[in-house]
DNA sequence: CGGTTCGTTGAGGCCCATCAATCTATGTGG
DNA sequence: CCACATAGATTGATGGGCCTCAACGAACCG
């Protein structure tokens, strides 16, 4: 099973034994759950484990901003750990289950073990790298190819193999989509329809295909470097 | 003299004293040197001491964008510390002055004390929500709110006092403005126009104001708990 | 089978980019 | 000290990418 967190390269085999341990069972959520309203705190952090989910933050006006995607593995309100309230929202996009690691436990381990504190800081350093070529898409790309762009970076980041062809589950909405491109659901179904009449995309039920990953690589300008893999 | 990184406040007394000790003396750079080019590696932390100074990345076609602008007492290149390579380059915007903290250092530091482990993992996590704001910006916002989005945040990060009106140096260009907010130079100039003609600011020669900034954050929807002060 | 969510498509309009010109400020060399 | 070059600010005209509004179809579900 995947985990972002464990998965830090600062851990030792012990440390990482610790950490794991410490993570609470999975349990079982439904798509569309609120698991932290924005601006709230907490006393856990969440791990999704299983589906999907998001981070988000929303304008006085309604529209809504999904800064980072979480899937199976990944750590939705790291920051919990050293602040006391958190500045989005986590919800599920899809039936997802989340377990979690309890905050005065993980400062706790933090402050045992070095290599623990030092993954905190290395997944938080991920997901900044991440947020920037972010900010290079919202601000200097194209609707296309940041959908582009988006696809290539999911497809690592669920771990598809390599090759030719890829395809990965991908059960969001153009609506959802639309919330983390920065664009509306109308509009990425536009870009979408261009993608596939380019043979960029295939998408089929609930599951996307990338027939032709190294053109989309190029079309989108990814370059995997920044995801720390 | 602000240092963001020796202000995190899960540092011992101690701890601040030795982390502070560790970084170098300040040198002067000249406007527009680059510090650090998109990808490359490098062994010493950079910290901003005065001026000004911008993590940026850059698409194929040659469109900038920028992350986080870096004023007096910001880390530049944190990332480095568990990463390689950084995926940004690092210029200075105006004349500056940069102070190193070795890698290797920071590292043996982090292993020795907690505190200082938790301390980057802070700074990493406050960079991570401003980040996720930016993207909200990016994504959701008029041209006009993102502007004010971001003197507002400036106004904060300058430490600039709380009164109704407030001013602060302010040497970017409106290129570089635009560079950070997605913008064109061109459009840049009009949004600050109109703020201008509505009383909401009031630059004057390299330095801006903030005439009424109660009413400022209120446009921009300014909520300064993401800066996690 | 009716209701709801999501995908799809069209028409029209606005925000911002693009291209281009002018103006000012600053500095530089003769 | 002036002529000139350069960078930046300002303004106009035009166009395009994406939004908004609206309607309809398709899939799913109780």
């Amino acid at each position: 099973m995947r985990n972002r967190l464990l998965s830090a390269p600062c851990l030792s085999g012990v440390e990482r034994d610790v950490l794991g341990e410490a993570i609470g069972p999975p349990k079982p959520v439904k798509a569309g759950a609120d698991l932290k309203r924005q601006g709230e705190g907490g006393d856990e952090l969440l791990i999704v484990t299983e589906g999907w989910a998001c981070r988000h933050l929303v304008t006085r006006a309604g529209s809504r901003q999904i800064p980072t995607l979480l899937v199976a593995g990944d750590v939705a309100n790291l920051d919990l750990l050293l602040f006391d309230r958190v500045e989005y929202g986590v919800t599920t996009l899809s039936k997802a289950s989340v377990a979690a690691l309890p905050k005065s436990l993980a400062v706790a381990l933090a402050g045992e073990h070095p290599g623990i504190a030092l993954a905190f800081s290395w997944l938080a350093m991920a997901e900044n790298m991440a947020l920037s070529v972010l900010a290079l898409s919202l601000g200097r790309r194209s609707a296309t190819q940041r959908l582009a762009h988006l696809l290539c970076e999911l497809s690592v980041r669920l771990g598809a193999k390599d090759e030719h062809s890829v395809s990965f589950p991908f059960p969001l909405t153009q609506e959802q989509i639309g919330d983390a491109l920065g664009l509306t659901s109308v509009h990425v179904n536009r870009v979408m329809r261009w993608l596939r009449s380019n043979n960029l995309i295939a998408s089929a039920d609930r599951v996307m295909v990338l027939p032709n990953v190294a053109e989309l690589r190029r079309f989108a300008e990814f370059d995997r470097h920044y995801l720390g893999v």
